[in-house]
RNA sequence: GUGGCUGUAGCUCAGCUGGUUAGAGCACCGGACUGUGGCUCCGGGGGUCGCGGGUUCAAUCCCCGUCAGCCACCCCA
């Protein structure tokens, strides 16, 4: 191994040409994207179905969009450079900016309550590991203009319809639900002044991910006295309406936050979910903007991370778009999920989709017939595939090539008596049915569309799907 | 950003205290079963053993670095 070394002193290592992808970034192949676009159908089906509509805005936009309204620590892992033109620009890490910016610059003319909805794709520079990439895609759904909790319910009811849409139930995930302004009025009963609020939360947040002699310690620095600390940390065994009348009924300033959070249960009561939600008051929310209603959705085992988190804004669009209105919404990404539904087999079945017909050339016809078949087919609106090679249409046996229809996944197989004639039949036959007479059609009533399909029908192909 | 574990074919993995041309199953391609299917058989392509350096007569195996993946922090989407 004597390579003899060229490189002068001095000159720095060599980065090995990359080979794949970014880390943290990924290759859809087929089967791939297969999955990627059922989590998508889900998605805008069941938005569609609550009257959302789709929007979109730039992957890339201006770093102040984010360094202006964002955390510290959100800008540290922009992924953000300069362009040829010298600006400062930002791969968008989240959505709402942007849906602030639009809603914004339209807000006087768009009918109240907004109910829209997108997929972006959104980037964060940071360590990639399971269930965390620097690129996902994103559900987004959002309304505004409604402050009541009639909007709060219906948004949480997305969610989880999302999840019955995918095959998932209650048994597989659930919906952990709060409302901070009841959660600040607990805690104002308990005592807790609004300068301590910022450290109780972060226990909370935290309260199942660390051991609670920490949390106690936690609360005690920031000032708490013990009767305090032990009824903070009782919040988040609180389950049930009655929990919370039994211990916080008597006081008059929550009263109102009570009543508010018992008509938001109602509602999904109501909207048929109870069965999927959770009250827990630990559930915070990282972002510090959140004013109302919050949720999350974990999957029942709790092994993933969050598969979608959100609540109500009030206040954001005035401080982000400079509108007045309140607003509320949840973010709903692929990855996690993508991780649960192959967890539930929910994938397994999951795959690329075969042509309807496959053309197969035997002894009997000339190879130009298997060409003007499949563009008849196609011209009707069906997939159809043939052997894609000309000496193996000539001379390929006919056995080769219901094999490769079988392996592309074809539905139907054509194969023709003659130039003119040709037999449909299933590509999955029954046992039995391998001597079976198979139904003969005309090749020229392909050619007119209307007796083309009535060809089909009688030999029993489904018309053409339109999408 | 910090720490730990891992890295052999497209996938799942073998590779016996470092020793000739690194193997298997699946997948892929081709052929046979004398031209209308799922079976079976035969054959083939594909690996700088993540990358770079070091120790050694000899490194997939030991050491260092690096890159990547996973996990836990951090933080969140």
């Amino acid at each position: 191994m004597d390579n003899d070394e060229r490189l002068p002193e001095g000159s720095p290592p060599k980065r090995p040409p990359s080979k794949g992808s970014l880390p943290g970034f990924r290759d859809f192949y087929p089967e791939d994207l297969a999955r990627r676009s059922a989590i998508f159908r889900a998605w805008r089906a069941v938005a569609r179905r609550y009257s959302f509509v789709e929007y979109d805005g730039p992957p890339l936009e201006p770093l102040d969009l984010y360094t202006q309204k964002s955390g510290d620590e959100i800008v540290t892992q922009l992924y953000s450079f300069e362009d040829k033109g010298g600006r400062q620009v930002s791969l968008r890490p989240e959505m709402t900016p942007t849906f602030a910016r639009m809603v914004a610059a339209r807000a006087n003319a768009l009918p109240k309550p907004v109910r829209w909805f997108s997929l972006p794709q959104l980037f964060r520079y940071e360590r990639a590991q399971r269930g965390r990439l620097r690129e996902h895609f994103q559900l987004n759904v959002d309304i505004v203009g409604e402050p009541s909790e009639l909007a709060d319910a219906e948004l949480l009811c997305v969610a989880i319809d999302i999840m019955r849409e995918l095959g998932l139930g209650p048994d597989d995930v659930r919906a952990k639900v709060s409302d901070r302004r009841l959660l600040n009025e607990l805690l104002a009963a308990i005592g807790v002044s609004e300068g301590q609020l910022g450290a109780v939360y972060g226990v909370l947040d935290k309260v199942a991910r660390q051991p609670h002699d920490v949390s106690r310690e936690k609360l005690e620095a920031a000032g708490l006295v013990p009767n305090q600390v032990e009824r903070i940390m009782a919040l988040p065994d609180v389950a049930t309406m009655d929990d919370l009348e039994r211990d916080f009924g008597h006081v008059a300033a929550v009263k109102p936050a009570l009543e508010r959070f018992g008509r938001y249960l109602g509602h999904l009561h109501a909207l048929g979910v109870t069965a999927w939600v959770d009250i827990d008051l630990s559930i915070v929310r990282g972002l510090a903007y959140y004013t109302g209603t919050v949720f999350e959705l974990f999957d029942a085992k709790g092994e993933l991370r969050a598969i979608c988190g959100g609540g109500r804004y009030d206040n954001l669009l005035a401080a982000l778009g400079g509108v007045d209105l309140p607003a509320l919404g949840f973010g709903m990404g692929d990855v996690v999920l993508g991780e649960l539904l192959k967890a539930h087999g929910l994938f397994d079945d999951v795959v690329t989709e075969g042509p309807e017909f496959w053309v197969v050339s035997t002894v009997h016809n000339e190879p130009a017939t298997v060409l003007s078949t499949a563009a008849a087919l196609r011209r009707m609106g069906y997939a159809a595939e043939y052997v894609l090679n000309e000496e193996k249409l000539r001379t390929q046996k006919s056995a080769a090539q219901i094999k490769a229809a079988e392996r592309a996944g074809a539905q139907w197989l054509v194969i023709f008596r003659d130039d003119t004639h040709a037999e449909v039949r299933p590509l999955s036959r029954e046992k039995g049915e391998e001597h079976r007479e198979w139904p003969v059609i005309a090749l020229q009533d392909l050619q007119d569309p209307e007796r083309g399909y009535a060809a089909l029908a009688a030999a029993g192909v489904p018309a053409a799907r339109d999408d």
